[in-house]
DNA sequence: ATAAGGTCTGACAGCGCTGTAAGAGTCAAG
DNA sequence: CTTGACTCTTACAGCGCTGTCAGACCTTAT
């Protein structure tokens, strides 16, 4: 698959792709013309760098996690190591959903108190 | 207050302090000195601006909502025009917030694997 | 073979936010 | 009055991400 196909299929600019590749995210293979060729495993990451990076998780620490989510993932893969980063992350995320919820709030209190003070 | 003093009491850093003044959230009284002079009304704004910062919120569009949420806001503030920005914003939020806890779901689906895979 | 559209690399620029530095002036305690 | 801490303005720089452009090459269909 080409580097248009995924863009489509994933909704991330060719930017962000050829980004994900600098950033050692993604190492589709090459075609002798050098055009990147993405397999479906290329695509399975982009949808799971898509959710990691909706948590503001920043690329590099993606890159990080991204070997693990692989089914056929080495043994060697230090994964273990990671699990005190990602307990870390789960309670970034929790608390991030919490500082969102209590803004839904307070906009929620905003907008009733105008509909209030104008009606 | 002195803005070191507000610093301290919002967490908020010094920098960020004249930042806000710089995009007109906040408007500090000066004394003859030049220095800046904040009361407890901007001490209520920069807790709303953490809040809405929280959610994704830009800082120029925080500066839209910010006459809002004063106590003894003017009626001539055009609040009414904002219910529209309003409730997109509560409607994005409400998406981050999905956004956050299916990324939270991934993250702990990852580490519970790795925990079973590892042990 | 030609044309249109896709892709390559490399570079530059912008966004919103944040820190830091320099150089000058102010404040408060001793 | 001196000293150390604070504040002022201005400016530059960095982060992570994203778009865009230029000039060259590849691919596909006619």
């Amino acid at each position: 698959m080409k580097i248009g196909d995924l863009s489509r299929r994933t909704g991330v600019s060719i930017r962000m792709l050829r980004y994900y590749e600098e950033e050692g995210l993604l190492t589709p293979q090459r075609r002798d013309s050098g055009y990147r060729d993405y397999g479906p495993q290329e695509e399975e990451s982009v949808k799971f760098i898509k959710i990691l990076g909706a948590t503001g998780m920043t690329l590099p620490t993606i890159a990080k996690f991204l070997p693990c989510t692989l089914k056929d993932r080495p043994s060697f893969e230090p994964c273990h190591e990671l699990i005190d980063t990602l307990q870390d992350q789960i309670e970034a995320t929790d608390g991030n959903i919490n500082k969102l919820m209590e803004g839904k709030k307070l906009l929620e209190n905003i907008l009733s108190d105008l509909k209030r003070t104008i009606k």
